[in-house]
RNA sequence: CGCGGAGUAGAGCAGUUGGUAGCUUGUCGGGCUCAUAACCCGGAGGUCGCGUGGUUCGAGUCCCGCCUCCGCAACCA
């Protein structure tokens, strides 16, 4: 049978320098609900996810794990198709960059460029870090030096070849004014006419000879392609391009392409002048959505409060994991997660309202019918306002999902289950029971109880894979194609059990707030130097506004005694020793961070730089006895060597307190 | 004067073209007993960041000024 319609829908092509977190996973469950709704609808999807792969990161990543760089993104890619699967992402293509047919097509690609005169040769100018071997513009530097280290650049050039964006610039202004459906939300369209497509955009490098991880460039050996090129360009060739037949005829212009906000420039202004380009049709929409931040914060590894999505779903379900994720936060916006909103979650929506539901409609017809509903009915008042609701449902849901608003959807869907338990309060299923006379009755408030559940069952089969099954098997209806087909929701009287019901097991079972947290605080601590009574040391200065208040959070969670337990020989693989602040100053250029030169007896002198300048001026420092961490590991912090940490203890209001002696020691002296 | 977003009940959020301020959660009280200590009803709680600003018969909603928070320069969704 062949579908007219169709519908293409992509996620970004996911870097895989570590394991994915819950951020990742997020975009595509979204992007998975989608396409599992268009597919119910009956369009014929293309769902495509992948990897990037290419980079000097990912080079520098694989040398320090002794690997080559293809095995070492192997073994990610491998990690992300088993967590995929086990969120039930329903992808009907993986692209990875480094497929051999991604790579000659990218080569097609850039060859073509260039034949046309859209790529050229040029040099690259920028100021050169020599020690990190990258390039930075003129307004990437902080105070003239590299913003990476700290340390002096220097002016250079390098020869790349350049891609004419500068060309589309027009074309790309008219595009963003008089589409408002090409970027979603649209407030961020704004943001890109406003930054860079009206100050004038510069054409864009899209090569480089400093690494040699890529694709070459097929005329010229020295470049690797450069990430533009390779990776926006997966979204053609995972439908074959530059062949336009088959597949690329079939889903090309895609549907929606969802990115994060941090992405969406590339793909509203770069990718759009690329395909220009190309002379190829641009994507209809491009979705960028919001940020879950983390108690607050920003999800990143350095952070330590990354959410590892394969642990949740193992300790709570897919399902819940999925509801949490997009009925959370609306779509477009930032949102934060937390163990407590997830449990919340669970416990509110699904297991009070949905679960209980569903147990306590199976339960009646089990108790009162032993199973099998009478086919003798008598409707009555309460009936005709839950069969209107249920009737519009269908439409509403939608709307809403075309729209992409799925935190809506739910909410919807989720009024509506609570109709249906409000139904039972007003129709009083048990004192029914109790008059012979009224079976009648009974018998159509129970029949409409599943009834409404099978609705629900199937309008949220996108969301949650596993539970519309769970239920259809509850009220006993096939979940025969027919049945589960989306336009089945907006029928009413098409319940028909093959079987006896039987009372059923929970679906989501209630749990225990407190004890979840604690539980999970404990599989989440992070098992690195960025511990919060190590944040003082470990932080970098761009990461310390967003550490401060998930510092705060995480402190207050530990109070609650959930830190595992280490041995003494762990212990013992930590020197504290004593130390003499001789000399301390501010380091340039940073809020936070005071340097300071200690004296530390037999070992001479050390350097340490520490995160408390709100909490200490540097000339309090000088003469104070102080206590070292004496072997962490050195790290530069603002392009200073940092050789060591001096602990603290944080008050009440975040500030920084060092530990003292009782009594006068030396410097140098051991503490343990 | 970089650009954008946000500031609405304890918490988290809605508020479409200006017309009596809503939702979820929490809290307090009541109902029910079919159900996963679940479900249903009701109460309390907000001078809608500030300017006793402007426009208007009327502003959370439009205009002006100010304050605070967050994001954006890094190919972390």
């Amino acid at each position: 049978m062949t579908k007219d319609k169709t519908f293409y829908i992509t996620t970004p092509i996911y870097y895989p320098s570590g394991n994915l977190h819950i951020g990742h996973s997020y975009t595509t469950v979204a992007a998975d609900v989608m396409a599992r709704y268009k597919r119910l609808k009956g369009y014929d999807v293309m769902f495509l996810t992948g990897t990037d792969e290419h980079g000097q990161k990912i080079q520098e990543r694989a040398a320090a794990a002794g690997m080559a760089p293809q095995a070492f993104v192997d073994e990610i890619v491998e990690g992300i198709h088993r967590l995929w699967s086990l969120l039930n992402i329903s992808h009907d293509r993986f692209i990875r960059t480094t497929d051999e047919a991604h790579e000659k097509s990218v080569q097609a690609i850039f060859q073509k460029l260039y034949d046309q005169g859209d790529i050229y040769l040029s040099e690259y100018e920028g100021w050169y870090c020599t020690p990190d071997e990258s390039f930075w513009t003129e307004s990437q530097l902080k105070d003239g030096k590299c913003p990476e280290c700290g340390r002096e650049v220097h002016l250079t050039k390098e020869s790349s070849y350049f891609f004419r964006m500068s060309k589309y610039q027009d074309r790309l202004i008219e595009l963003l004014e008089n589409n408002p459906d090409f970027v979603q939300p649209q407030s961020r369209a704004h943001e890109m006419l406003n930054n860079f497509l009206r100050p004038g955009l510069e054409d864009l490098a899209v090569s480089r000879t400093s690494f040699d991880w890529g694709v070459k460039v097929p005329f010229d050996e020295r470049h690797v392609i450069y990430v533009w090129v390779d990776a926006l360009s997966n979204y053609i060739t995972a439908l074959g391009y530059p062949n336009t037949d088959g597949d690329f005829s079939r889903y090309w212009p895609a549907d929606v392409q969802l990115v994060g906000k941090d992405i969406i420039r590339f793909h509203t202004l770069i990718w759009p002048a690329l395909l220009m380009a190309l002379d190829l049709p641009l994507p209809k929409q491009v979705y960028g959505h919001g940020w879950l931040l983390m108690n607050g914060g920003k999800m990143s590894k350095s952070l330590g409060n990354v959410v590892d999505p394969a642990v949740l779903c193992e300790r709570y379900g897919v399902d819940a994991i999925r509801y949490f994720l997009l009925r959370e936060v609306p779509f477009g916006a930032d949102g934060s997660f937390s163990n407590e909103a997830l449990v919340q979650r669970i416990n509110l929506d699904l297991a009070n309202d949905l679960g209980n539901l569903l147990s306590r409609s199976t339960a009646m017809i089990k108790k009162y019918f032993d199973g099998v509903v009478p086919t003798v009915r008598e409707a009555g008042p309460e009936d005709e306002a839950l069969e209107s609701e249920a009737a519009g449902l269908k439409d509403r849901v939608e709307t809403l999902l075309d729209k992409l608003q799925f935190s809506q959807v739910l909410v919807e869907i989720w009024k509506f289950i609570g109709s249906a338990n409000k139904y039972i309060d007003l129709t009083t299923p048990w004192i029914l029971a109790k008059d012979p006379a009224k079976q009648a009755r009974l018998a159509a408030v129970l029949a409409n109880l599943a009834e409404a559940l099978r609705v629900v069952a199937i309008l949220i089969q996108p969301f949650v894979p596993e539970t519309g099954p769970k239920i259809f098997e509850a009220i006993r209806q096939a979940a025969t194609p027919e049945n589960t087909a989306w336009e089945q929701a907006a029928v009413w009287g098409a319940w028909q059990a093959t079987e006896p019901l039987q009372a059923c097991a929970p679906v989501f079972p209630r749990l225990d707030l407190d004890a979840e947290i604690d539980a999970m605080n404990a599989l989440l601590q992070p098992a690195e130097e960025a511990s919060p009574e190590q944040a003082p040391q470990a932080q970098t200065a761009e990461q310390e506004k967003s550490s401060k208040k998930a510092q705060a959070e995480s402190k207050a969670d530990n109070t609650e005694g959930v830190i595992s337990n280490i041995d003494f020989a762990d212990f013992e693989k930590v020197h504290f020793l004593t130390a003499v602040v001789e000399a301390c100053e501010k380091v340039e250029g940073a809020d936070r961070l005071l340097c300071s030169q200690l004296d530390v007896g037999a070992l001479g002198k050390r350097q340490v730089v520490s995160g408390i300048a709100n909490s200490y001026a540097p000339e309090e420092l000088v003469g104070k006895t102080v206590i070292l961490v004496e072997n962490l590991k050195p790290r530069k912090i603002r392009g200073k060597e940092s050789h060591g940490m001096l602990l603290c203890a944080t008050a009440e209001d975040g500030s920084y307190r060092l530990l003292a002696v009782d009594g006068s020691v030396p410097a140098g002296s051991g503490v343990g």
